[in-house]
RNA sequence: GCCUCUUUAGCUCAGUUGGUUAGAGCGCCGGACUGUUAAUCCGUAGGUCCUUGGUUCGAGCCCAAGAAGAGGCGCCA
């Protein structure tokens, strides 16, 4: 007989009733020496197999246990007890995987995600983990399905880069080099011409400038692959290695470029909301219990599932960074000095007042342009007509609730000459990236693209409070485990 | 990298002013149970009190150093 699934069982229920069915799955619950919740992995929700102690035998019934792996060979039957319409009449229960339950990690309780971050070989058996890793699956499918139907290209960006001018943080390097006695040069610095590559190269940082080339041939490209960062950055929402979305558009503007981001981002909530139900609801459950011996002001101000709707259906604010500014001196908490930053204009923007207005200013996501010249990347068009000691350019974040930062963009500078300058101003040497030069040579035209951080904008979706926990295997600081 | 907090049974945590044999709930194990929904009920076992050093007649508790974990900040996505 053919193994059936759960979910297949489970979405078409009338077609199996009173047939004989074999089906393979793990045991989450077994209840009076009867009961068993069975989950093959298809789906969130288990079927109950009916055991009866005259057809199975008693040291077999003894081996069904928390999260030890059975087949059954039953039939389908409707269900005499409440809470699920459906159940199986076991005639037959192999044990494909005992389950030593003296030494085996996980309880059939609620355990702490510290706890399982652990154990994260088998987190993902666990009802909140599972609802992570399959809500992770569906946004990354949405990520796709968006932009391969709205004309978009997916380019592979390189992982290992020659290129060391990216300029968005600290590289790993990639060596083939003896670590302990490398070839040295005349001046005694590691001599790169004799590594793999016959120079120095990284993992990359970003696929950005990658993906320019593409966008300057293809139209729309993006991409979405592993990104590495060696920061020390210990916080709640920075990975070693992440997964990052870059998008870049020839002839979009910075405009055009925020409407992209804000419907692309709307779009795979959306694709959330309908396709993940069953596990939005366990982790929405999850946070109302774990909330519920906190303080109100503490509190989420909305459930889970209701602030990606109200996302979904409200404008994200628009302001430029002279604006929030403005809004952030005016504030209350600002002028009775309860931030621990002051700020004038030229500074860049702390947590701390994202936070303000996103959480208690606007209350919805919000998108930050045109920031100051000195304090973004040289790569970023330098809006015209603004103040020469107030030069900005065209870069735009946005800031979600709870996570802050999760896109980060702008419009290029394709005049060659402006950027020639800006490179030289910040210390690249411009002979180094001649092919990023090249496209402003040879038939460049206004472009733009983002960065969007994937764990950022599943940690959003989930309501997990540590980006750990939307990964399966996080790589951080001093942590490099499974 | 900086700041704060935490570390006691498999898990989550109590542990009074430094004082005899370190406790609970859950889980495990054993038993009961044929309509249970995180089943329930009864019983047993289970400890390098993170490590090292110090103070003291005496340290889970005080001091110092280290390790691991969590949160916040900085860097960013």
């Amino acid at each position: 007989m053919k193994r059936i699934e759960v979910a297949e069982l489970l979405s078409n229920e009338d077609k199996y009733i009173d047939q004989p069915v074999k089906l393979s799955g793990w045991v989450k619950a077994f209840r009076n020496n009867q009961f068993i919740a069975l989950s093959d992995g298809t789906t969130m929700k288990t079927i109950q197999v009916v055991v009866n102690n005259e057809s199975i035998d008693e040291s077999l019934i003894k081996r069904i246990g928390f999260h030890a792996c059975i087949q059954i060979m039953g039939t389908v039957k409707k269900s005499l007890g409440k809470g699920q319409s459906i159940e199986i009449v076991a005639d037959n229960v192999l044990i494909l995987g005992d389950n030593d339950l003296g030494t085996y990690p996980l309880q059939p309780k609620r355990q702490t995600l510290e706890f399982l971050r652990e154990q994260a070989h088998f987190r993902m058996r666990t009802n909140t983990m599972s609802a992570v890793f399959r809500i992770r699956h569906a946004m990354a499918f949405a990520v796709h399905n968006y932009f391969n139907s709205n004309g978009y290209h997916y380019l592979h960006s390189p992982i290992i880069t020659g290129s060391d001018a990216e300029g968005a943080g600290e590289m790993f390097r990639v060596t083939t080099l003896d670590a302990k006695q490398p070839p040295l040069t005349d001046d005694g610095k590691v001599d790169f011409s004799e590594d793999f590559f016959g120079k120095a190269t990284n993992l990359t940082v970003s696929g950005q400038l990658q993906a320019e080339i593409g966008a300057l041939a293809l139209g729309k490209v993006y991409t979405f692959g592993p990104t590495f960062r060696a920061e020390n950055s210990n916080t709640t929402r920075h990975l070693s290695e992440f997964w990052m979305i870059e998008p870049e558009m020839a002839f979009f503007d910075i405009h055009d470029n925020m409407d992209l981001a804000e419907n692309f981002l709307q779009s795979i909530i959306k694709y959330v909301l309908e396709n993940c139900k069953d596990e939005l609801e366990v982790l929405d459950a999850r946070i109302i219990e774990t909330e519920k011996n906190m303080k109100k002001e503490l509190r989420r101000p909305m459930g889970l599932i209701e602030s990606l709707e109200f996302v979904t259906s409200h404008e994200f604010e628009r302001i430029t960074y002279t604006e929030a500014l403005q809004i952030i001196m005016n504030s209350k908490p600002y002028k009775k000095k309860k931030f621990e930053y002051m700020v004038t204009w030229g500074d860049d923007l702390h947590s701390e007042h994202e936070r303000y207005l996103v959480e208690k200013h606007f209350k919805k996501p919000v998108i930050v342009r045109d920031y100051p010249k000195s304090i973004k990347a040289f790569y970023m068009r330098e809006n015209e007509g603004t103040e020469p000691d107030k030069k900005t350019v065209a870069a735009m974040d946005i800031l979600f609730p709870g996570i802050g930062e999760v896109v980060g963009g702008s419009q290029r500078e394709e005049r060659l000459d402006k950027l020639v300058e800006r490179m030289e101003e910040v210390g690249i040497e411009p002979a180094e990236m001649q092919w990023y030069l090249d496209l402003r040579k040879f038939g460049g035209c206004p472009h733009s693209g983002f960065g969007l951080g994937f764990e950022r904008i599943v940690q959003y979706v989930t309501g997990m409070g540590n980006i750990r926990d939307v990964i399966p295997f996080p790589r951080a600081p001093k942590t490099a485990e499974f």
